[in-house]
RNA sequence: GCCGAUGUGGCGAAAUGGCAGACGCAACGGACUUAAAAUCCGUUGGGCUUUAACGGCCCGUGCCGGUUCGAGUCCGGCCAUCGGCACCA
């Protein structure tokens, strides 16, 4: 590539001004009580979903959203607000640790590495951030509080009277570790075998792993779990008050899955062939979950899990082999191929029957994979003529269809979907009652005969919080005697061994547990060896970075409360990220902070006040970026080209924030000509070639179009910023300097107004140009980022003569320049006298005229 | 199947129910230049029309319908694309 002359010296001036902010700390961000803090400036915590730094460096999706803070960070300043705005480093998790093991070299030193590189680019362009406050998830300073936080998880129950957790010493029953947050379970969870660990149900797509896509299959361990159920409730309710998307609420909601419904108990009835004897051995009763208790009449059969323990109870003799067959054929299967929605049904009947307790009916009880272990109760009641499943399974094995509500005019088979439109029959309790009541009335009747209660479940599964990896935060737990026990806070940090062989074993066993000397705590005690997943360390970096060097505790009190609390709604006042972490980092973030709320330690019950995803960016060929297509961007080239500022403007002014788009170099080049237009509206070039101020750049008065065009401009940028809207903001600044462009003289005034407006979106050029200016005229001393953002004057917008639109019957047909006061009854007789108004309504009759003030005059004729 | 988002020129896009296509890219024409690049100025949704000239007329925001003096925008019903969930009882 042939060198080109750059349109204007970004390669001089970018590294300069970085250079100065360092130095003078222009965006440090004071605590109250420390130098420099203004307790009369409100706050403003504006934050970015911190990277995992990985090898490869920042790609173009990382800068879209870092952008967009650091534009509202720089203007919020400008306006006055002490704003937050930090970044750090999401380093512990599986990428590094594969690498490692690939290389041999420590996670330790290629993140440490890695860090370096990700903030060296960072700088690199331009981003406003505090860097006193940046904090690393991999460093014991920072996880010693990422254990203690697991500490009071571990120490607090949710007490279901007040709806809150609690410290463990409120609760009085019997065990309080069948009722700690954070508990042990042997669960069938998701392991991975190419993975050497188990993952939570968030991290298995399609049955494979997230990260590696290697295949995951369900084993029982004895692993940590933290009780997210237990807050699903106030997690779902809570969404409401958010100035989330709309599409992540759902999202969120439809992850909790919360469902309404009952729990009813079925007698077990006896085996098959001994005719209405109640069984000797277990079973007395098999509960299932339904969604639907008011078509209990038309339960024709039932069905287990395959791996529901009551099938080895009621199983009856005669059918203990086929049962033990259909078991095993489905122990074989893959969560994948079980899933599989277009296959056939399959079963197998236990010989035992239930009993009915709406009708007394004796119905048969089979085991089929379609009912999950999983969800609900592990058991169902088959009823075909309400439910498209059973209805299918019921064909198959000919078990029979009783409609309870028909549509009219359909066969009970029809009927399925159309239920609504009916009333009950065939159900002597609820006949010609509507579904809604008939609901309530079969509950009532179930909890007055012990038969069953209302009931609510949940999709949501408790999180799987441990990791058989060495990458990862270890428990402060210690075992004694098979019972767990909190390691004392003084102990904290727990570091992991220095492990020279931290592969996974294969086995299932943590690669800590190599370490014999770590793991020996006492004589009676050894350490817990698995690790904490990735999500623990971002689950609270939020509240560390409003008080990130506290030794004493995981965030003081008063900068929380300054930050994070104060002001309402409260908490991080905008968040913007991607939306993969709809539901994994932003449920488990919400949980851990509701926890550490109810337990005293925050002043808000939620994180993050406004949430906004940035759209992802597609390769110029509208295809994902990805080295197959090879059509990745590294924003670091664009940079050497174009330089950040043309960088950063170009990927707002793509489109919307919220959108996926195209990358185009095209439009850098585009964007890049508008900066360089800036600088020539204050810059010529010498004789000699140099750079110096524009001899058109005088203290003169704005003419009256500039001033509108100019205060237009202010007004316009202003709400965009507030909405987001950089890309219109960016379009009227080009409107902006065009009209500058073609004016003889350049006024002062003029100049130091756009370029504060231009300042967030490129605030090296703004700030060269800005200190240009102030050599030679008075009034701009100091950085531009000491001065305040300009106002507009709506009296300065107000036109003169405005252009008014003539219609008939809604089309156009002219357009007249009127006075701004120019009554309604002169507009329409303006428009009557327009000769094109005249040609359009012809010989027809005038029915109706519309006058709509300074806008517009509709004749309505026919 | 359920939930959510999106659909406007050659392209990225803009438009409190009131002039559709601002701004940018690309393209074309012009100025400057020995020439090119850069820069500056202009034209640019489609169609029809001999308009001498200021032009004139029709069509146009995925499709069908509705509300309204007036719909890209609001309402109802479809279609397509993308994303998420999915045998959750």
């Amino acid at each position: 590539m042939n060198e080109r002359r750059k349109p204007y010296p970004f390669d001089r001036i970018e590294p300069k001004w970085q250079a100065i902010w360092d130095e003078t700390r222009s965006f440090h961000a004071p605590n109250p009580g420390e130098e420099n803090f203004g307790p009369a400036k409100p706050k403003f915590y504006v934050l970015d979903m911190f990277p995992y730094p990985s090898g490869a460096g920042l790609h173009v999706g990382h800068p879209e959203g870092y952008t967009a803070t650091d534009i509202v960070a720089r203007y919020k300043r400008l306006l006055g607000f002490n704003v937050l705005h930090p970044m750090g480093w999401d380093a512990f998790g599986l990428p590094a640790e594969q690498y490692a093991i690939k290389t041999g070299q420590h996670p330790a030193v290629t993140t440490r590495e890695n860090i370096a590189k990700f903030k060296a680019q960072l700088k690199r362009i331009g981003f406003s951030y505090d860097w006193e406050r940046e904090v690393n998830t991999t460093d014991p300073a920072y996880y010693k509080w990422t254990q203690w936080i697991f500490l009071q998880i571990y120490n607090s129950w949710f007490n279901p009277e007040t709806k809150k957790a609690e410290p463990i010493s409120s609760y009085h029953g019997a065990d309080p570790d069948a009722v700690r947050l954070a508990y042990v379970a042997e669960v069938p969870v998701n392991w991975c075998q190419e993975l050497g660990t188990v993952l939570a149900n968030e991290e298995v797509i399609d049955g494979k792993s997230e990260v590696g896509g290697f295949s995951v299959v369900r084993r029982p361990m004895r692993q940590w779990m933290l009780r997210i159920t237990a807050l699903a409730d106030r997690l779902l309710d809570e969404l409401d008050g958010l100035n989330w998307p709309d599409s992540i609420k759902a999202l969120q909601r439809n992850w909790i899955g919360r469902s309404e419904g009952a729990e009813i108990r079925f007698p077990v009835a006896g085996s098959a062939g001994l005719d209405d004897r109640t069984p000797e051995r277990g079973a007395p009763a098999i509960t299932v979950f339904t969604t639907r208790p008011d078509t209990l009449y038309g339960a024709t059969y039932m069905v287990l899990a395959p791996e529901n323990p009551l099938v080895d109870q009621i199983t009856a003799d005669d059918y203990l082999e086929s049962i033990s067959q259909y078991r095993s054929a489905i122990a074989a299967k893959s969560d994948l191929e079980r899933t599989d929605l277009a296959k056939e049904k399959t079963g197998a009947f236990t010989g035992a029957f239930a009993i009915n307790p709406a009708n007394n009916e004796r119905i048969p009880i089979w085991i089929a994979d379609y009912v999950l272990m999983g969800y609900g109760t592990g058991a169902i009641m088959g009823v075909p003529a309400h439910d498209e499943r059973d209805l299918e399974f019921a064909r198959k094995f000919g078990l029979g269809v009783i409609p309870v509500v028909q549509a009219p005019g359909k066969t009970p088979e029809e009927s399925i979907g159309y239920t609504d439109v009916g009333t009950a029959i065939n159900s002597p309790l609820l006949n010609g009652l509507s579904r809604a009541d008939a609901t309530a009335k079969i509950s009532d009747w179930l909890e007055q005969h012990d038969h069953g209660r209302r009931d609510v479940r949940y999709k949501l599964r408790d999180w799987l919080f441990s990791r058989q990896r060495y990458w990862g935060e270890p428990f402060p737990v210690i075992w004694r005697e098979g019972k767990h026990e909190a390691l004392p806070e003084s102990e904290l940090p727990l570091e992991p061994p220095a492990l020279e062989d931290f592969k996974p074993t294969g086995t299932g066993e943590p690669p800590l547990a190599k370490a014999k000397d770590w793991i020996r705590y006492s004589e009676s005690a050894s350490r817990e060896t698995n690790t904490m997943p990735q999500w623990a360390g971002s689950c609270w970096y939020y509240l560390r970075f409003c008080d990130p060097q506290n030794s004493k505790r995981f965030v003081g009190e008063e900068p929380e409360r300054y930050w994070m609390g104060g002001g309402k709604p409260g908490g991080v006042d905008l968040y913007i990220g991607g939306v993969e972490h709809a539901v994994l980092h932003l449920l488990y973030a919400r949980f851990w902070h509701k926890v550490l709320f109810d337990l005293g330690y925050l002043s808000t019950p939620e994180p993050f006040q406004r949430l906004v995803n940035q759209g992802m960016i597609l390769g110029e060929d509208g295809r994902k970026m990805s080295k197959r297509w090879g059509n990745v961007i590294d924003p670091l080239d664009v940079i050497e080209i174009y330089g950040a500022d043309a960088f950063r403007c170009y990927e707002m002014f793509m489109g919307p924030l919220e959108q996926m788009k195209p990358w185009s170099m095209k439009g850098v080049e585009g964007v890049s000509r508008f900066l360089a237009r800036v600088w020539r509206l204050i810059m010529e070039e010498n004789q000699a070639g140099e750079w110096i101020l524009s001899s058109e750049v005088q203290e003169a008065a704005s003419d009256k179009s500039q001033v509108k065009v100019l205060h237009a401009t202010i007004k316009k940028v202003t709400g965009d910023i507030e909405t987001l809207s950089f890309n219109t903001a960016i379009s009227q600044m080009m409107i902006l300097v065009n009209a500058l462009t073609n004016a003889p003289a350049k006024p002062v005034s003029a100049l130091r107004v756009l370029l504060l407006l231009l300042n967030p979106f490129a605030p090296h050029l703004t700030s060269e140009l800005w200190q240009t200016l102030a050599e030679k005229f008075a009034g701009g001393d100091g950085e531009i980022t000491r001065h305040r953002w300009p106002e507009h004057d709506e009296r300065l917008l107000v036109e003169d003569e405005i252009e008014i639109v003539l219609q008939v019957n809604g089309k156009l047909r002219d357009k007249i320049t009127v006075g701004l006061d120019a009554t309604e009854a002169a507009l329409e007789a303006a428009a009557l006298a327009n000769q094109k108004v005249r040609n359009a309504v012809g010989g027809q009759t005038i029915r109706k005229i519309v006058v709509v003030p300074k806008k517009l005059v509709n004749v309505v004729a026919n």
